[in-house]
DNA sequence: TGTGCGGATCGAATCGATTCGAGAGGCGAA
DNA sequence: TTCGCCTCTCGAATCGATTCGATCCGCACA
């Protein structure tokens, strides 16, 4: 623009156009001779190229492009809470890695937003350059955000979302899963099971789970596994944990297990498998052994390393699952109508149930 | 535009001058009305606001916007590995929750961009909309990055990475936190010290720690790490992990210690808060008690809450560090020049160090 | 030699907003 | 009454590429 600098260097940046006319031929064709998106003789696209590397032009402004063809090549992952925070969580580490690693083939980017963010929230997600967004076990916001997304044309996925019309969810079974688990559980004997949920709504902390908070809970998982336990024991008590933590199963366990024997209960189905962890420590800190005093079972089939045995635990695919989002991305960005699924869990027998003491 | 149905639905999204020309103002008008750049009377942005609310229309098209401004709004987060590797360790997690809280508060976004994908590298890095990158411990193509990035006019920052001309670096006491680690264990009277390493490289396996592979370190922290510890200990061996993992520490742990008795080092140095944990575990499974017989120390200062005692390590402010590059980011989109930064950090004795037994 | 055809290239419109200079009133001060 | 200034609004250029239809050229075939 401005001045007109003989070297490609200075302030101006050059443009396709500049490599146009420094190859003597029009924008049109040198922005074939880039794309290849039409025929181009290969002299031609030489000159341009030539061109190009004189005026030290890298490519096509991907902002220019991005405005003409109406995508930017980012696709958006909502996610509950700060990233410090989701992301010790491995399960959604691994749902993101599939995701990334999916929409990475197709060299679309994975744009990080939170849910948790106050005043930026809505700018943040009404103004995001992205073409599709996918929600990670996002609650309450959720509807009022697909709604603006709706209207701005951005099509959503949601990763354990509420299933609401016209939006592939992604889910698992989440319900059949902890059943699963509590049925192995009434095999064994056990009849004094409690439970050690996930938050059940945004912004859960720490809390004996009640009747109330079971209703109102937004958070699928949770809820579902819940539903999923009391299948089996209907009466079954538990605590409310804030995250998905060792150090949150520990003040869980803790809870449950820090009074009178008689009280105690024989098994503690925790929903993930560090707040199992977080469990099988607090027994450890009382002096209960696992599984002799103590059964416990997980959900998800995370390793945790240093754990003396393998927990009893459902393993869930996580990263197929943020694989399977990516893929109904790209059906979706492709004109498709992916379908909504859900996948099964494998039951894993671990070395932390046994039959409960005899009393 | 092709068909002008009456209501604002259909496949045609309104645009602002649809908004505009309803509201019976110019296009101009209602951009400053959206925006709040410049004067406007109330009457007519409460005009223009209605038009836009009966026309659907949830406000600018951040493409479009983005194009004209010449702001994506997004910075670019390159990471060393895949998501489901790099989000192990815990420091690049807090680092990147220190980096997104602060550009959160711009409402600027975070592009996770991964160092390993193949083929779509050099595309997605030079095509990214970002308006600038930071590069989070990014070791062998980050010279080339920076220079393609350069020649695009995206300003780059970099944490704990190579100290180039014009980059701003975030970086931590390394070497003087190591060397501060080693004087601890010298004065306690040990000699036989091994160490465990972070990657030196993009690509290492676990394997002994040789004069060659330490030359030809790319990665930072691992390095300074290493001579950190060789200021004091100018003989330490070592084993090189791969991943900054309990499970690699373990292993490593498990090469140093599983010899005989008078091979064994007195006292292990990991270069990680989590390598460390799984040395402590190695000695455990070898019968070996922790601090009387092996002392260890960590770097990082990341709680473990599965270790039965604090490790003796020093912590870095690693959710500052990202905080520091978030605000460099900004600094530097404001036509600032960020200068580059290296924090302290803090010695911090635990249970796992103790004089050596005696032989 | 005339016609048809296909590949290469060009022109011009378009994507949707932002921005700057200019114009139009309205109001207070001289 | 007139001048000047301030506030609000408008027109038009611009950001940098993509894309569709039209044009042009050379070559094969009748």
């Amino acid at each position: 623009m401005g001045r007109h600098s003989d070297n490609g260097e200075a302030d101006g940046r050059a443009t396709l156009s500049d490599v146009a006319a420094r190859a003597g031929v029009s924008p049109s064709t040198a922005s074939i001779a880039f794309s290849g998106q039409g025929p181009v003789a290969e002299a031609t696209k030489a000159r341009v190229l030539a061109a190009a590397e004189e005026l030290g032009y890298t490519g096509p402004d991907p902002l220019a492009r991005s405005l003409r063809t109406g995508r930017s090549g980012i696709v958006g992952a909502l996610i509950p809470q700060r990233i410090g925070t989701s992301f010790r969580d491995p399960v959604i580490i691994q749902t993101l890695d599939g995701l990334a690693e999916e929409l990475g083939q197709g060299g679309t980017g994975l744009l990080l937003l939170s849910e948790r963010t106050r005043e930026t929230d809505r700018v943040s997600l009404e103004a995001a350059p992205i073409d599709a967004l996918v929600l990670l076990g996002c609650g309450v916001s959720s509807p009022a955000a697909i709604a603006v997304l709706h209207r701005r044309g951005v099509p959503v996925i949601t990763i354990e979302g509420e299933p609401s019309a016209g939006v592939a969810n992604i889910d698992v079974d989440n319900r059949g899963g902890t059943r699963l688990l509590a049925e192995h559980l009434r095999d064994l004997g056990h009849r004094d099971v409690a439970l050690v949920t996930l938050a059940l709504d945004v912004g859960d902390e720490l809390a004996p789970l009640t009747d109330a908070a079971l209703e109102a809970g937004t958070l699928r998982p949770g809820v579902a596994r819940v539903h999923g336990a009391r299948d089996v024991f209907p009466a079954a008590p538990g605590i409310i944990a804030s995250g998905s933590t060792i150090a949150d199963g520990r003040a869980a366990g803790r809870m449950l297990l820090d009074v009178e024997a008689s009280a105690r209960p024989t098994a503690i189905m925790a929903q993930s498998d560090l707040l199992a962890a977080g469990v099988v420590f607090a027994a450890q800190d009382l002096g209960l052994s696992v599984p002799a005093d103590l059964s416990v079972v997980g959900f998800d089939g995370v390793r945790i390393d240093e754990l003396p045995m393998p927990l009893t635990t459902v393993s869930q695919p996580a990263q197929e699952k943020g694989a399977a989002a990516g893929r109904a991305v790209v059906e979706l960005l492709d004109g498709g109508q992916p379908e909504s699924r859900c996948f099964p869990v494998v039951f894993e027998r671990g070395g932390t149930t046994a039959p409960p003491a005899e009393r």
